[in-house]
DNA sequence: ATAGATATGATAATCATTCTTAAAAAGAGG
DNA sequence: CCTCTTTTTAAGAATGATTATCATATCTAT
């Protein structure tokens, strides 16, 4: 593992939200800061190949990237855009007794105010 | 709403899949030539915008386009990349009631292999 | 028919992402 | 430590999807 991979990996984990791949990069700039858009992106896609971490996709918007493995899914806040992760462990199980086949994965992205700016227009 | 509005229109409704900007500008090229793809992509914004259509969001791939506005989920082959609509009514309670908070609304997308695909395989 | 508004087709611009390439770094043996 | 081989990098060009621009064309209401 080159060290510009464990700093990217390091740099997530660290992370409190859900980065994109160029605000990673920002971050990994200030401590080495020749390191290429590029190299982020490789890393990025070949760890989340190999499982490693998680891509989430959201209409309209880069990927972001998670540090969180075990599958879950996510809110995302209409109006400043955060994202939080939920956890609705049977969903999957739901889909399935539902459906009456077997579902490889999915993904689940909510749309609602945050807490943050429920109070903040109240 | 202008000819061309109403022929993209026209042409989403007929189709049994869910079709993307490019597939439907090549469509409506073949019933009016000189069409441009600025325009399909305009229209379809818009209409997805004032809600009379839904925008698709899947990994990796354009938009698709959905004619049916009524909520619903997709599931989509990792074979073939066929798409098929779902019926999943209840997802939208459940998830309000396990989380306590109203959404406004959400997005399900479930990987799995079509039965064309699984009985192929077989 | 004419002025004003709107939408169009053509094309340039943008944005996120991937690909290419030459150079640098990292291993593996001796 | 030195060569050879493989991998990875940084830089930037290329790509693909989508949006923006703009000069013309087409509607709309007087």
């Amino acid at each position: 593992m080159t060290k510009q991979q464990m700093m990217i990996r390091r740099l997530l984990e660290q992370s409190e939200t859900h980065p994109t791949a160029e605000e990673l990069y920002l971050e990994a700039k200030k401590e080495m800061p020749n390191i290429s858009m590029g190299t982020v992106y490789r890393n990025l896609g070949q760890m989340a190949e190999e499982g490693s971490i998680v891509r989430l996709h959201f209409p309209g918007q880069p990927d972001h990237y998670d540090k969180t493995i075990r599958p879950h899914d996510h809110a995302i806040c209409v109006k400043c855009g955060s994202i939080s992760d939920l956890e609705l462990s049977s969903i999957k199980t739901m889909i399935e007794e539902t459906l009456n086949v077997g579902i490889l994965s999915y993904e689940l992205n909510i749309q609602c105010v945050c807490n943050a700016c429920q109070s903040k227009a109240s």
